[in-house]
RNA sequence: GAUCCCGUAGCUCAGUUGGAUAGAGCGCCAGAUUCCGAAUCUGGAGGUCGCAGGUUCGAAUCCUGCCGGGAUCGCCA
């Protein structure tokens, strides 16, 4: 139970006993913080429901908590808005109850549920780009925080291995290497064992084999064939295919480990394959199926849909499948795996139309509950021009290029503003990489998951103000002063007790963890854990520029402060590990 | 054409079911360090919430229309 539900709680009670529903008791963070700490705004909901007058609910409702001990202060203002303030031995005490919680206050559901995350889903032979951040930075984000509050969560990055691309890759290495055996159709032995394309080859053939495809309708025409033999299994292709996995796989796993990123599962559209021909057996059986132009189609409009909703296509008229059938297959060999109760699928906004195809395909298929399938969309990244970031030249920027670009940035304000002095070159290394990726994380995570962001290098690399690092600085300042108050030997944190109002205000901030960690949760939006740690952040500076802490001649002043440090280090901690952004030791 | 999203301070953006004086960061102006890390902190200026109606005691928020921008709309993913 977070703090707000708690005073809710109180408030309700208070509104029960003057005969109105306990749920207008609903309490929230103050919105005039020079007025108070807490407010409740339900005695003018409540007097609009009862036509009553809300200025007198309120009056009778502040009667009650009045004799509540733990407000310093109630009182009415305006039309009935119940300001309260706690007092500070009673927020003393819940710091204290904060800072003992394994979880730093954070929240937590009472019953898990058993959850399959799918983000990332690079393609092979195709080097991650700018497309693919948001989705990796939001889903490590999402998975951590769906894990921290209680759920058992299964990470898959479902990859791009299957379909069209596969198809004109193999064609295009038949064309440029048509001796090896993979092509033969005759051939029955065994087939080269070491890689016989490169990483290279595979960024230099697939943009070369897509552009012959677009150019040439014969090329084209190839590529689709070569896709449905792969698909239904020709041996050298598959064999072929295989290693365009292989040697894929491995440059994709070093990448996302740039970004802290990782999955449990590594599986992709093509793991999804062999059920295809069961799941579409099942629909005609139920006769869900019918044909279309040629193409076998599963309807999935209803009454009422406000727009037309496209069958989806289960089988193209040359028999091959696309990426709506494997997805359905997908969500019956998730389940077969481990039954999940809910599938989240984090993935760009434009296939909103498409998951809802598959959704419903799946509810009508009897395979998971639509309402239990989540499409969490997320905007574009975007170029200072407000469309779809390009580099300078037009083309797309390489994932690794940009971290390169942030790492070299967070190199030179490093140097310039001289922190780095006497550090080794190892370690400016690791800073470096750190600093940069929390900026490229921050920056994106700190927008709305739905909305569109403008991608400014200028900006994003400005290292002051609501910044990644700006928390890594405010994270390693107050480890600093914990470590420097061991060295002088201040003594151990001890009691808090809350008196300087930066106490205060730090106080409010630790304890409206839990409401952050709810609603993005809630929510799925992990921008509000960055919200969090922003004010968080901006409290303990305020309190460290007003308070001494470790040459404070007080002892038990001291001991407090001490511990309202070290719980703001912990919270920052959790906070900035549930946005999966990694800390420095020092910076 | 249909459906959906967006339009809030000079810039980039918040604003949970309708509530008090619409917030933050950057930028700008003015300050703060004999003292724990100034990538910091304090104060200030700056807004017809796209436009016009409507509902309401009360609207950035809900409804209608219009203007402007974007996305999507069956055999790519």
């Amino acid at each position: 139970m977070t703090l707000t539900d708690e005073l809710s709680l109180i408030v309700g009670e208070a509104f029960a006993a003057e005969g109105v529903d306990p749920s207008f008791g609903e309490v929230k963070v103050s919105d005039r913080p020079d007025l108070a700490q807490f407010q409740c705004n339900g005695a003018l909901a409540a007097a609009k429901a009862t036509k009553s007058n809300p200025r007198a609910l309120g009056e009778a409702v502040a009667a009650r908590l009045k004799a509540e001990p733990s407000f310093a202060a109630v009182s009415i203002a305006g039309p009935g808005f119940i300001n309260l303030t706690l007092t500070d031995a009673f927020l003393s005490e819940r710091v204290n109850t904060l800072r003992a919680d394994g979880h730093a206050g954070g929240w937590r559901r009472i019953d898990g549920e058993k959850i399959v995350i799918d983000y990332g889903g690079p393609n092979i032979a195709k080097p991650l780009h700018v497309g693919h951040l948001r989705s990796a930075i939001i889903g490590e984000s999402l998975k951590r925080l769906l894990r921290f509050a209680g759920d058992d969560v299964t990470s898959d990055i479902h990859m791009g291995d299957w379909g069209l691309p596969m198809g004109q890759l193999i064609t295009e290495v038949a064309r440029e290497k048509p001796d090896l055996p993979f092509f033969d159709p005759d051939y029955t032995g065994a087939y080269p064992s070491e890689p016989v394309v490169t990483l290279e080859d595979l960024e230099r053939l697939y943009p070369q084999a897509s552009a012959a495809c677009k150019a040439d309708p014969v090329r084209a025409e190839e590529a689709r064939r070569a896709t449905a033999e792969l698909q239904s299994g020709r041996r050298g292709y598959r064999a072929l295919w295989e290693q365009f996995l292989a040697v894929s796989r491995a440059a994709i796993e070093r990448e996302y480990a740039d970004l802290d990123v990782t999955f449990d599962w590594w599986k992709g559209e093509a793991d999804a394959d062999p059920l295809i021909d069961e799941l579409a057996a099942d629909l005609r059986r139920q006769n869900l199926t019918e044909t279309s132009d040629g193409a076998e189609i599963i309807r999935v409009a209803r009454e009422g849909d406000k727009k037309e909703i496209p069958p989806l296509i289960l089988f193209k008229s040359d028999g091959s499948v696309l990426y709506g059938t494997t997805d359905l297959a997908t969500i019956l060999d998730r389940k077969r795996a481990i039954d999940p109760d809910r599938i989240l699928y984090v993935v760009d906004q434009r296939q909103a139309l498409h998951f809802e195809q598959v959704f419903r395909a799946a509810d009508r298929a009897g395979v998971f509950p639509a309402d239990h399938l989540e499409h969490l969309g997320f905007g574009t990244m975007n170029g200072p021009d407000g469309k779809p970031f390009k580099t300078r030249a037009g083309g797309v920027l390489k994932l690794r290029d940009l971290i390169d670009m942030v790492e070299t940035r967070a190199r030179e304000r490093l140097v310039e503003s001289g922190m780095a002095q006497g550090y080794g070159e190892i370690e400016v290394a690791d800073i470096a990489h750190k600093v940069g990726v929390a900026a490229l994380k921050f920056a994106d995570l700190s927008n709305p998951r739905t909305s569109d962001y403008i991608f400014d290098l200028d900006r994003f690399m400005a290292f002051e103000g609501k910044t990644g690092p700006y928390l890594l600085y405010a994270s390693v300042r107050v480890k600093s002063v914990l470590a420097k108050a061991l060295a002088a030997g201040a003594g151990a944190p001890g009691d808090i007790a809350l008196e300087a109002p930066e106490e205060i205000g730090l106080a409010l901030s630790l304890l409206a963890f839990g409401d952050a960690v709810r609603l993005a949760y809630e929510k799925r939006m992990p921008h509000f854990l960055c919200e969090h740690a922003f004010t968080l952040a901006q409290s303990f500076s305020k309190f460290y520029a007003a308070c001494r802490i470790v040459d404070e001649a007080d002892a038990a002043r001291r001991a407090s402060r001490l511990a309202l440090a070290e719980a703001t280090g912990a919270q920052l901690d959790v906070v900035l590990g549930l946005l999966g952004i990694k800390i420095p030791a020092r910076m």
